[in-house]
DNA sequence: GGTCTCCATGTGATTTAATAACATGCATGG
DNA sequence: CCATGCATGTTATTAAATCACATGGAGACC
């Protein structure tokens, strides 16, 4: 699974998450990724960021604050609830992370770089969690907008149902 | 605004929470329909229940369930959170109500009886919600889906942004 | 060099959201 | 008549998120 040879079947712009890939490779790329774009940028990619930033990629799965806050607390930092709730949310308003409303949970980005409209696919048996693109102005709900005169700005997608590995198991 | 004469120009299917519409009618409605259709499958539409759905429809606007319990105790039931939770628990999964999760919030159902996968579309400035109807399967998600093996259950789609109306306001 | 300001971090306390666990009481059906 | 199921109610607890305030470092500026 962590074979250098591992081909990465994800190609950019197709959901990760419920790929088989070379995650060693995949969490060291984002970091890099993130590290590149915050020196580019100007932003201050501190210790507790860059922590935080880890403990999200180690998983494809959305992890809670409290969750967070805990190994951030393992790992030398402060153990109030702000501590993680800051981190978060230089993440997220910066794209390295997201936000899932349905879980309250939050997961590292799974496209870096990328500007997107993320959705997400969440399975309700593993809790294992799939990134992918959406425009929201486009399909149904874009053209309810258009109709009621709506401005879109940001839109939360998340689909909740069963992920490829565990439709398999429940048919065996 | 409660003239009898007014028109209600949201159609069956079209967002409706945006739109000048007869209220009192509305809510009327709304209350007959669900006095039908649980009389009609035999569920039971208790006091409270009741109340808690008259309490959503009174605004287009999403509840948090301690607002909703704050009301429901002024009305002389219980003031404890599982009081508001339950009941709001029977709307939801009954149909006659959704939850916005970006919100942490609850909202009546606008298209009562319409077996639906429901969109939402939430004002940033003044909170109110409108409710389209938006089809999973469409799309850029669906594609998505099918291409990683996902089936998908249910789905949350919010869209938050800027109403006419305080969009107009924005302009003048 | 000194100092001012911004921003990140840390902590204590509080608010808001949601659920667990358990008791009561009323229907309905055997 | 009693057993069962279901709705309601209460106490207590867990989880999620924010407020308010103190500290301290890095740069900008004089």
């Amino acid at each position: 699974m962590t074979s250098p040879s591992d081909p990465n079947p994800a190609a950019p712009g197709k959901p990760l998450g419920f790929a088989v890939h070379d995650h060693l490779r995949c969490v060291e790329g984002a970091m890099a990724a993130a590290e590149a774009r915050c020196a580019s940028e100007g932003l201050q990619f501190t210790p507790v960021r860059r922590k935080a930033l880890e403990i999200l990629l180690q998983e494809h799965r959305a992890l809670g604050a409290y969750e967070v806050l805990d190994r951030l607390r393992e790992a030398g930092f402060g153990s109030q609830p702000p501590v993680a709730y800051r981190a978060l949310d230089f993440l997220v308003s910066n794209g390295f992370a997201h936000k899932i409303e349905r879980l309250n949970a939050f997961i590292a980005c799974a496209h870096p770089g990328t500007s997107h409209s993320p959705a997400f696919m969440i399975c309700r048996m593993c809790d294992s969690v799939a990134e992918a693109q959406a425009v929201p102005a486009r399909g149904a709900l874009g053209e309810a907008a258009r109709d009621a005169g709506f401005q879109i700005e940001r839109a939360v997608v998340e689909a909740e149902g069963i992920c490829p590995a565990c439709a398999g198991k429940a048919r065996a």
